[in-house]
DNA sequence: TTTAGGG
DNA sequence: CCCTAAA
């Protein structure tokens, strides 16, 4: 259960591989480059294989690579002796790599019948943790093998039909358990992963090799436990995420009963358009439920699905970002609004299931279609206005460290009523205390102690606008629930608003923005006003007489009294001075 | 876009 | 701070 679906460097990967295939264009492709571009095939109408054209590729390069493997027929790059001459046993010679015997449909049938006996069996057969203790060869055919050893098309044209894994099932496979990880430096050997392989036993590098010779790409990874997982992922094509993913429910999308039947069509649908059903080549595939377990879209899944899957993505894509949002705290708002527009789901998608964390998705009925939604806690910040007991306790809780809480409530409507401005009692103390709810302990005591060491200087040279420890961004989803950002005002900045204030009048935001807050990337000019509002009550609330100022300490930091006097004295300057003065 | 206000 | 209506 709540297995680690992918870490971070997972993802990574994931993403380099997508990357190159899709730089990589195809008459490229037997360069190392990318070594799935020249293993894509499709079944021309006479049952051959044929190079897939540039066009089918892109086609591919829609999707996940690593599900595309599974998917796409692959030539077997060298199998090994033993494997060769199993496929030639069960399948007949296929398809030979220069003449492709076209499969009937009966022999398809069968084939497919047969693959499905195999899928089965090899589901019994391996755990559902998968800890891959032995593997079956059935679980890591071709698919391990496709990704390496570049072959010209005609070598190994061979066979679509790795599929024919037929062979049975090797529950026991003793040989080959340990892998030399020097054999496998120079050049994958499939035998590595063929045989029965206990990546338990193995050392970090040679899981490497392992890995190596199952994607066909190196890793630097050196965590043992992720890469068992992956290879074992690779080579099963189950990500054998036991808890969530309810994606079984894809497989029921998909229709169909049979899992090898799937795969089948979807190739189809994709790749091969006018190839027959009878497809000599299928791949072995279980691969539905892992790649959609990941939350990797397959809209091409199938032609009646894709439109439904695309909605589904478009759908899941806020969620994505939720969890981005819920992952990394420290961009700015801005950053991150731009990031989601600009996002493609295809690729942003697969991340759902990134990071270190558990991802459990569930299903949910959505715009008619079901869609996995992660299981994510959404920690929003809402200020939950109704409850006003609780904003109440929580204030408390977090000014007792710094003084009386009750203090402060009666500061704050004592600040509040003698000042000018009688709009709403109560609105003050609920926005001190919705701040104050809202900010982390961390950022409300600071908000104090800014006055005094003035950090400004840390925005000043940093111009950081982006790497503000706020508390976070602000999150809008359905509801319209958010999360502010909190900056405390520094005594510099409330100083520099004032001079602005005093030089280019109030009201002049933009300007006093512009020429005097130039350093201060965030604070834009509405900041500014507020702020200057901010101020203005303030001053007008505590002049009358000092003994309110006196409480007024918590309420928000203290400002100079001095500063406060002379906002005061610009305000009603500036009031009384009409415009056209200026 | 910028301001002014309400929340 | 956020959100919006106005300008």
């Amino acid at each position: 259960m709540g297995t680690v679906v992918g870490t971070v460097e997972d993802r990574r990967e994931m993403f380099d591989v997508s990357a190159q295939t899709r730089i990589t264009p195809f008459s490229s492709a037997n360069q190392i480059g990318n070594p799935v571009a020249y293993k894509l095939v499709r079944v021309a109408g006479d049952g051959r294989l044929v190079p897939a054209t540039d066009e089918e590729i892109l086609e591919v390069n829609e999707i996940d690579v690593s599900d595309a493997c599974q998917s796409l027929g692959y030539l077997p790059a060298e199998g090994s002796p033993s494997r060769l001459s199993q496929l030639e046993e069960t399948s007949e010679g296929l398809l030979r790599s220069d003449k492709v015997e076209p499969s009937t449909d009966q022999y398809s049938e069968e084939f497919l019948q047969k693959v499905e006996q195999d899928e089965r069996l090899v589901m019994v057969s391996t755990p559902p943790d998968a800890n891959i203790q032995c593997c079956n060869e059935n679980n890591m055919f071709d698919e391990d093998q496709v990704h390496h050893e570049p072959l010209p098309f005609s070598s190994d044209v061979q066979n679509g039909c790795d599929v024919n894994q037929t062979n049975t099932v090797e529950p026991s496979c003793p040989k080959e358990t340990a892998l030399p990880a020097s054999a496998a430096s120079q050049k994958p050997d499939f035998a590595l992963v063929r045989g029965e392989i206990c990546l338990n036993d193995l050392p970090i590098k040679a899981l490497q090799e392992t890995f190596r010779a199952t994607f066909g790409r190196e890793t630097t990874v050196k965590d043992k436990t992720w890469l068992k997982r992956r290879i074992t992922m690779g080579l099963t094509k189950s990500f054998d995420v036991p808890t969530t993913n309810l994606t079984i429910k894809d497989n029921k999308l998909v229709g169909i009963k049979d899992k090898s039947n799937d795969v089948s069509d979807d190739v189809r649908a994709t790749n091969v358009k006018e190839a027959p059903s009878s497809s000599a080549y299928h791949v072995n595939g279980h691969s539905n439920a892992s790649g959609r377990s990941l939350g990797v879209n397959h809209y091409w899944a199938t032609e009646d699905f894709s439109s439904e899957e695309r909605a589904a993505k478009r759908v899941r894509k806020p969620t994505r970002r939720y969890i981005e949002e819920l992952e990394t705290d420290d961009k700015s708002v801005v950053t991150s609004k731009d990031q989601r527009l600009s996002e493609k789901s295809e690729v942003r998608s697969m991340s759902v299931s990134l990071g270190k964390r558990v991802t459990v998705t569930r299903v949910v009925p959505l715009g008619g279609s079901e869609v996995e939604v992660p299981y994510v806690s959404h920690v929003r910040r809402s200020r939950p206005r109704e409850n006003f007991m609780a904003l109440m306790e929580c204030h408390t809780n977090c000014l007792e460290a710094k003084g009386s809480a009750r203090e402060s409530n009666l500061l704050n409507s004592e600040v509040v009523s003698p000042g000018s401005v009688v709009k709403s009692a109560s609105g003050p103390i609920q926005k001190e205390l919705a701040t104050s709810h809202n900010n982390t302990n961390e950022e409300y005591i600071p908000a104090e102690a800014d006055q005094d060491m003035e950090p400004d200087h840390v925005d000043s040279s940093g111009n950081s606008s982006d790497e503000y420890n706020n508390t976070g961004a602000p999150m809008m989803q359905g509801g319209g629930l958010r999360r502010k950002h909190h900056r405390a005002w520094t005594l510099t900045e409330v100083t520099t608003l004032v001079e602005g204030v005093s030089k280019y009048g109030a009201g002049k935001w933009s300007e006093i923005k512009k020429f005097s807050f130039s350093s201060h990337s965030h604070r834009t000019s509405v900041d500014l006003k507020d702020k200057w509002r901010n101020l203005l009550r303030a001053s007008f609330a505590q002049s009358p007489s000092n003994t309110m100022g006196s409480f007024k300490k918590h309420g928000s930091m203290h400002i100079p009294v001095e500063i406060l006097l002379q906002v005061r004295e610009l305000a009603e300057k500036q009031s009384l001075v009409p415009p056209n003065h200026r």
